[in-house]
DNA sequence: ATTAATTTTTAGTCTAGACTAAAAATTAAT
DNA sequence: ATTAATTTTTAGTCTAGACTAAAAATTAAT
């Protein structure tokens, strides 16, 4: 059945409340991050309920069906594969590629995307660290740590992050925290949990709470 | 000021009627190659007379206004350049890719089109010949022939088609006529304007009058 | 010059996807 | 257990972009 750059938009949005919680999804969560009002998002779940893509119960909250997942998951599938693109072939930093992959991500041609990611020879993460579900809709669990979860005198590597804006990615790439880049945890403080790290053999920089939160990991 | 799909397509499809004639196009003949019916144009031309894109008397028929002219080739230019992408990089056939650039075509931003047009080494023309207009909203004229036109035991080369569908260009294929080709005219019979072609060193192919006149070449 | 045929526009309607205001249901607080 | 606060839904409205049917204007035919 065909899909429609609204429900498109929906379905991503309810995968990425789903994910890590069994809870249902309330309408409210929905309606910040589409930047739409609860009314509309009432509205939208009814839709999608209809067309079998979603399972919701008035009052109770929403959650994705097999359908409703593995369109959303295709459409997570088209976003990242773009983004490798415009990154590895086109010379975009990291920070740039969000807001055009939101386009690219509803062009619909499943022989495009597919060449696509032979063409990008088959990248299993984006530029961000995030994996690229596969054609049949697996995605691996990564099992990353946040940054804020790694212990004092630990070393990890940068492996991701949990937050696509701008301007987070360009405070990393300020503080020469890359992909890849190994951390050691040299002090945090109990005050406001901020973190002294040192990258590689460099000298330690300071990050707030905040953004060792959204930094992901592998010890 | 931003533009819809449905204006992007609206432009588009006035801008390919204006070219080659002075006369002011019609409700109808737009109406035919939108898809809609001649109520939803006038409709729409009077919100595009609105915006400043079109000049448009009631009854007299319509035309690009200079702003509308340069909105239309940026769409052009970005269509025929995902045609080079998908045919030079991904792989595609030159029918297959007119239906995905549809699409792509209407992908907003500027930085976009231009990495693209350096990652593709500034194509001039895209995979059916035709000219990709410069940033700039430049469009050279190439002044070509349709093979029709050519006289009898002329020699020419195939440079374009003026015609983008997939069963006209699969055709073409199978005939082994593709861009670049020398073309030999042998014969044209007077009873219903077919020709008889010699390709290269090849043995002579027949093609129909309504072949001959949507293939574009230089003699 | 009239009349007939054709084209175009107007008037009114529909759908998707948004909105606000008010009603209903759920959850939290006493 | 009631009441108050919060969340969600319903009812009604709006806009873009399509439609049909009927009216108006233009063009073609006599
Ligand atoms: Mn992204
Ligand atoms: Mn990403
Ligand atoms: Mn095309
Ligand atoms: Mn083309």
């Amino acid at each position: 059945m065909a899909t429609s750059l609204a429900e498109e938009n929906y379905l991503k949005i309810i995968y990425r409340l789903c994910e890590g919680t069994k809870e249902d999804i309330s309408t409210n969560s929905i309606a910040e991050l589409t930047n739409n009002k609860a009314a509309s998002v009432t509205d939208m779940l009814q839709k999608l309920a209809e067309k079998g893509w979603v399972t919701y119960q008035k009052y109770q909250g929403v959650r994705l069906t097999k359908i409703g997942e593995s369109i959303a998951l295709s459409i997570i599938r088209k976003h990242r594969l773009w983004e490798v693109f415009l990154v590895e072939k086109l010379g975009y930093n990291w920070d740039e590629v969000h807001e055009i992959a939101e386009q690219l991500e509803h062009i619909e041609s499943e022989t495009l995307i597919n060449k696509l990611d032979s063409f990008l020879d088959f990248p299993k993460i984006d530029p961000h660290g995030d994996p690229i579900p596969s054609q049949e809709g697996e995605i691996p669990e990564l099992g990353y740590l946040h940054l804020s979860e790694v212990k004092l005198n630990e070393t990890c590597t940068l492996m991701g992050v949990a937050k696509d804006s701008a301007v987070f990615l360009q405070l990393l790439t300020k503080l020469n925290l890359s992909l890849g880049a190994r951390l050691e945890v040299l002090e945090i403080n109990t005050f406001d949990r901020s973190v002294s790290l040192k990258i590689a053999e460099e000298k330690p920089i300071f990050i707030s709470h905040e953004v060792a939160k959204n930094i992901l990991v592998k010890v």
